[in-house]
DNA sequence: ATTTAAGGTTAGTCCTCACTAACCGTTAGT
DNA sequence: ACTAACGGTTAGTGAGGACTAACCTTAAAT
């Protein structure tokens, strides 16, 4: 699920570093209380859900927000949030007016 | 953590019944394949983070969106997408930067 | 060619979290 | 008072997910 995406605190510390600018998997590693394997599996979640991409550089793995991704995201819990409201505010009003009656 | 808040898929179901007008616990359960039990623990949750409020009536506790607290939820989300993308986007022009000289 | 460093994958462990069952207090009805 | 229904709490269980360690492939360096 989408939501899960940024649910844990690693995962979430990742992300952070990457606002910074492009980094390779053992920098984000080295500065965080966990090893390679365990960021290399954040960012394969990450970039499934559409908030990273990856690209080869020589030896590395270069990752680095997508723009798009985020986005698209922002967008979908916006609509998310938009809809929750509306939805309560419909049935808001037709509950007064059964009130009324 | 906020975010976690809407990541289970049953308090999310919950949530989607409440957008439709306030419900008692009972209610909810009965549309839902868990017990009354399971639902008083996520309500419990989604009261903490601010989605909902309850109020008693009688024997039964009625719970209906808080909207403010989601309009609250929905700002917070805006404003972390809005520092991704502009963190990202400062990063970018400042090694494009670094590239030029 | 060997070595070194990078990063992805897998098996196994541990911990968190959703859930049930059993219990409790509270309220309304008889 | 007794009963029945509501809903919150707790202990215990089971499943999922975060993590490490070990292994593998690939690429640059000597």
């Amino acid at each position: 699920m989408r939501v899960q995406a940024l649910g844990d605190p690693t995962r979430m510390a990742i992300f952070e570093r990457l606002e910074r600018g492009p980094l390779a998997v053992g920098e984000i590693a080295r500065s965080l209380p966990v090893t390679r394997s365990a960021v290399s599996q954040h960012l394969k979640v990450l970039k499934h859900v559409g908030l990273v991409t990856s690209q080869r550089a020589a030896n590395r793995q270069i990752y680095r927000i997508d723009v798009d991704g985020v986005a698209g995201l922002r967008d979908y819990f916006d609509q998310f949030w938009q809809e929750s409201l509306q939805a309560f505010k419909h049935a808001a009003e037709r509950s007064a007016k059964e009130q009324s009656r």
